[in-house]
DNA sequence: GCTTAAAGTTTTATGCTTGAAATAAATTAG
DNA sequence: CTAATTTATTTCAAGCATAAAACTTTAAGC
């Protein structure tokens, strides 16, 4: 093992295939989210970013503050107002006041939210596994460990991914 | 139904392995986005798109026109206009009129510009593998080939990635 | 020539995203 | 109680991103 293609002793810093891999990383990212994105659009006239928080929103149906949301989702405080208010306006979730805090909202799926959830969510899972059928579920999970691995950032919080 | 939490063998078009997949690619993905775009704006005054933009075109130093750009980027025509617009004004690259083709233009980086990515490309290295130290080199090529080899679309294009 | 289609780019409308500032309420310190 | 800080959210400006339409130029048929 670690046979170099290239004299190169000692490369344990100077290797590209960290860089290789974010790469890798980035373009299979984008082209399944651009895949994604044009499918939920023609099917369901909605976005990934609406289907993301409606996602979050289904697994914690007693509701979610937006800070929450927005430390799930890992996007920015501002962006989720955007999106929960058009979700509201569409009738699809609701933001209900917090007893004992005025300052906060508990967002929380309406019945047409969780109803329109589920069907895209069961679609949703289809297409992922049309665009990741190159290998066997073993590989895939395999995958899915050995990035979290090599990961060495965002580990410090919570668990629930 | 559904009375097989655990012991599941073969079963193949109903695993939920893909989906995790998918979702541990794209929190992997934000997270580095995250990362970098803080690190980028802090260091560097700049962004990932513009940093995007000024490698494609560093490895094509002959100049690209502007769907070159957008095919190679995985981004749409009109973002590409905005992106290109800003560098330019900022110096950092220009357009030239193709001889022969009065509709298009190729986009060239200025000395400037080759000069700044320089700067940029070689810190990004040295970033990602940062964030990458979790595994070994080998382990890295080992996942970016799995990636590759998993990923359904987007193969029929050149192989350039 | 003329018409039609195709290619390259920009424009427009809309939505996503961030970071910073603003607002407001709850908490803590003195 | 008052003042300062922290917490929760929204607003704002700027940039990013898409899809669709518009515009210009080129190419192809006729």
């Amino acid at each position: 093992m670690m046979q170099h293609p290239k004299p190169n002793p000692s490369m344990e810093s100077t290797s590209k295939e960290p860089l290789r891999l974010w790469l890798r990383l980035l373009k299979t990212n984008r082209l399944i989210e651009a895949e994604l994105r044009e499918r939920f659009r023609v099917k369901f006239s909605t976005t990934l970013p609406r289907f993301d928080v409606m996602s979050a929103l289904y697994c914690n149906q007693s509701g979610l503050k937006m800070s929450e949301l927005s430390r799930m989702l890992l996007v920015s405080n501002g962006n989720v107002t955007g999106i929960v208010d058009r979700l509201s306006k569409d009738g699809l979730m609701l933001r209900e006041s917090v007893p004992g805090d005025r300052r906060a909202y508990r967002v929380r799926l309406t019945q047409k939210g969780i109803d329109d959830f589920l069907k895209q969510a069961a679609t949703h899972e289809i297409w992922v596994s049309e665009m990741l059928a190159g290998q066997d579920a073993e590989t895939c999970a395999e995958i899915s460990t050995l990035l979290a691995r090599t990961l060495t950032i965002g580990k410090e919080a919570t668990d629930d991914d």
